[in-house]
DNA sequence: TCTGGGGTCCTAAAGCAA
DNA sequence: TCTGTTGCTTTAGGACCC
């Protein structure tokens, strides 16, 4: 999907149509998580501190992350992936990958490109959004051709035609170079992926280390065999904050550890898991991060164990000079506990009693809401006499609201005292009136299976 | 007003057992 | 018994991705 988060907050608000838009973290330590094409000319871009974008594009509008809403969308684009082949590969809530020729809905480039321009088009009927297609042979190719195709696109790199393609491409296109790859490998003088093949495989490995100097080299040659794989074990589950300002009062650093605790154990319930290894973090002052962990004897969910841990950890780290950022995380998971083994043997002797009521974790504490906080920048309101709308600031006991709707025309803007009785959160609404029946085609497409695996990347974000 | 949050994978060191 | 090798597990850190 393309620019996915802006996109969404577009399509939802017709005065915010062809305009900047940054969505992100609005606290003085914010980042941005999308900006619209709008925004990027002004330089603003993913990852980039908000204060530094604010600088750049004073006059964009600001927004926070609505990652519900944003699910809901990305789920319904899922479906019509699911529709194409069972070997559906979410990366994230905006892109994919599928393979198309287990599915039967592709068996050559012909088929292909037809299965690619439906895609985009029910995309664009479910959803009101864009999103770009690559076509390639392999997961890193359909990677690379789909961030060409945005936005708004379809790309498809004809088998033969890799090796040439990639060679005067930056080594930063490579999936797994990053910055301090291309860093490092800039250092030894390779800049280009046909540089990677000319320095041969024995200096890649030399330089950057097996895993990484093979997993590359075969990657510069276009070699990936990489399956599409359906579902993926998580394999830890973690919670983690940044504050405001630094904090140095040790209680209250002991405090956030046990509440990240508690919301840890949380997610890792509604997962039906547990694991036996908790990890603390730790981001001081200066930036500098480490990590604590320890492991038990066996998996647990229980929120006092995972509480006492996370504090034994938190023993171990020097804080002073403040802590801008804690997290509590479990690896090593199962999805029985410890308990459950005692259980099942105590079962065995005894007739349960009836299911034992833990204590919600970690409830009833809901912070007796910050004005600003019950009224974030961009969620959705309801007015008594007004009707639908957006918050588009708040601050000083006030909260702006611009009343439009995504059918509507750009809407006009009033405000409110933030404790209006008249005024309350509200849903999203819809992007498209109308799902168009039996769009989609689901597993329409017929046929058997042909030559080299075939991989589609439905990608955005970028 | 410098630098989010949720993950994955890899490496290296150290301890331990065979 | 001493020494060296190998391999597994735990821990810590770093790079990368969206």
């Amino acid at each position: 999907m393309d620019a996915f988060f802006a996109s969404v907050e577009q399509a939802s608000k017709p005065s915010l149509r062809g305009k900047a838009v940054v969505v992100g973290g609005l606290g003085p330590r914010g980042v941005v998580a999308t900006a619209s094409y709008e925004a990027r000319v002004f330089g603003v871009h993913s990852a980039m501190p908000m204060a530094q974008a604010r600088r750049l594009a004073p006059n964009a509008a600001y927004l926070v992350p609505r990652f519900g809403f944003y699910r809901a969308i990305s789920e319904r684009v899922m479906e019509l992936l699911r529709a194409l082949s069972p070997l559906v590969e979410p990366l994230s809530l905006d892109e994919a990958f599928v393979d198309l020729e287990a599915g039967g809905a592709a068996w050559d480039e012909q088929s292909a490109r037809l299965v690619g321009v439906r895609l985009r088009a029910d995309i664009r009927a479910v959803t009101g959004l864009t999103g770009s297609v690559g076509l390639a042979a392999s997961k890193m190719l359909a990677k690379i051709a789909s961030e060409q195709a945005k936005p708004d696109g379809l790309v498809v790199i004809e088998p033969g035609t890799e090796r040439a393609m990639l060679g005067p491409m930056s080594v930063r296109t490579l999936p797994g170079v990053g910055p301090a790859t291309g860093d490092h490998l800039r250092r030894a003088g390779i800049t280009t992926v046909e540089e990677i093949v000319e320095a041969g495989e024995d200096e890649l490995v030399r330089l950057l280390g097996k895993a990484h100097g093979h997993g590359l080299y075969a990657m510069a040659l276009a070699r990936d065999d990489r399956p599409v794989v359906a579902e993926r074990e998580t394999k830890s589950v973690s919670v983690e904050d940044t504050y405001d300002v630094d904090i140095h009062d040790r209680v209250r650093v002991g405090l956030e550890v046990q509440r990240l605790a508690d919301r840890c154990v949380r997610r890792l319930r509604e997962a039906g898991l547990s694991g036996r290894t908790i990890v603390l973090k730790v981001r001081r002052y200066d930036f500098s991060t480490l990590t604590r962990s320890e492991t038990l004897r066996g998996p647990t969910d229980d929120p006092g164990v995972i509480r006492e841990a996370a504090a034994r950890l938190l023993d171990s780290v020097d804080t002073t000079g403040g802590v801008r950022l804690l997290g509590v995380g479990v690896s090593g998971l199962a999805d029985y506990t410890q308990e459950d083994l005692f259980a099942q043997a105590a079962g065995e002797r005894a007739v349960a009693e009836g299911p034992v009521e833990e204590p919600a974790v970690g409830e009833a504490e809901e912070q007796p809401a910050l004005a600003e906080r019950r009224w974030p920048a961009g969620h959705d309101v309801r007015h008594a006499e007004f009707g639908h709308g957006w918050v588009q600031g708040s601050g000083l006991g006030r909260v702006t609201v611009r009343f439009e709707t995504p059918a509507s025309e750009p809407g006009r803007v009033r405000t409110f005292r933030v404790d209006d009785p008249e005024l309350e959160p509200a849903d999203p609404l819809p992007l498209v009136l109308r799902i168009p029946e039996g769009s989609g085609g689901a597993g329409s497409v017929a046929a058997e299976g042909g030559g080299g695996s075939r991989a589609c990347g439905v990608s955005g974000s970028g």
